[in-house]
DNA sequence: ATGGGGGCCTGCCGGC
DNA sequence: TGCCGGCAGGCCCCCA
């Protein structure tokens, strides 16, 4: 479920107990995820210690004593599970096996992180730390919104003439690297832009608002994510997905909450996908 | 080149 | 209670 809000929130949970942290031994339960493994991973990670944990849009990525960098990518279901981690003072076992943890990482700190991932949209890869971002994942991506790169400039180059609906182009992973259905549909809605509209005649005053936008939401949701994580999930083991007031994501029937609208949100299909928004706010 | 749809998996929820 | 369809926060790949 993760978009790139809970991917930062995932990475930085993982911050205390894997940065610095040697890899005692790596469980790999399966062949493969979306993907095959690398060969021999297991082997790969075992005894490397974690020199840096970073992230690129939704990849997490550990730089690895080896030279080499494992990639995560968490699908739609994939989570990590801190385990044994000295937590508040208290010491937390770890939980039974429980289906679907297809990696399992037994830090030499004591904690062990598990990869549990349902349906499998998950993925990880190894490969040299040294030019990294040239992996076939990484190399498509477009700039991180949060960063300098994404300007009104680019945005505006980057939709100039394209015959897609605005809806469509923010999710492309090519554009800008890190939204997800979630945070497009919220985007939009603040951003006063029917899902629907094609690109090419988005205007400038509109582009110019998106892009604050787009570092709003997204900020706003890895603060919301890092304030829970303080409480019961840390407690809990578990490195939750953020809970967040959405506006109109899944809010489909209910009324708008722009004060003085009202209306009652829609939802439209767009390349299969759900489109939350309201009528009213959004042209 | 660009845009749209299918497909990958499992789980959950609502309706009958 | 069980079965079934629809839906899910991702993204690659193929087709027109």
């Amino acid at each position: 479920m993760p978009e790139l809000p809970e991917v930062e929130t995932v990475r930085r949970g993982l911050l205390p107990v894997m940065e610095g942290q040697v890899i005692a031994r790596a469980q790999v339960n399966r062949p493969d995820l979306r993907w095959p493994f690398p060969l021999g991973m297991a082997d790969r990670l075992t005894g490397a210690r974690v020199d840096a944990l970073r992230r690129r849009s939704k990849y997490i990525l550990a730089d690895l004593s080896t030279g080499e960098t494992l990639l995560v990518h968490l699908g739609m279901s994939g989570r990590m599970l801190i385990s044994g981690a000295q937590v508040g003072g208290f010491h937390h076992d770890h939980p039974a096996p429980a289906k679907h943890d297809h990696v399992v990482l037994d830090m030499a700190g004591g904690a062990r992180v598990t990869f549990n991932d349902a349906r499998r949209f998950g993925a990880m890869d190894l490969m040299p730390t040294a030019g990294a971002e040239a992996h076939p994942l990484l190399s498509v991506l477009g700039p991180e919104p949060l960063g300098n790169d994404f300007h009104e400039d680019y945005l505006a180059a980057r939709l100039r003439g394209r015959a897609t609906p605005i809806k469509s182009a923010l999710l492309d992973q090519h554009l800008v690297a890190g939204l997800g259905n979630i945070y497009v549909c919220e985007v939009l809605f603040r951003a006063g832009i029917h899902p629907a509209r094609l690109a090419r005649d988005v205007t400038p005053e509109e582009m110019a608002r998106l892009v604050p936008l787009i570092r709003a939401v997204l900020a706003e949701a890895i603060e919301a994510g890092g304030s829970s994580l303080k409480d019961y999930r840390q407690a809990d083991g578990e490195l939750g997905y953020f809970q967040h007031r959405f506006r109109v994501y899944d809010r489909e029937g209910q009324p708008c909450l722009t004060p003085g609208c009202g209306q009652v949100l829609h939802r439209i299909v767009q390349s299969g996908r759900s489109s939350f928004f309201c009528p009213a706010c959004q042209r």
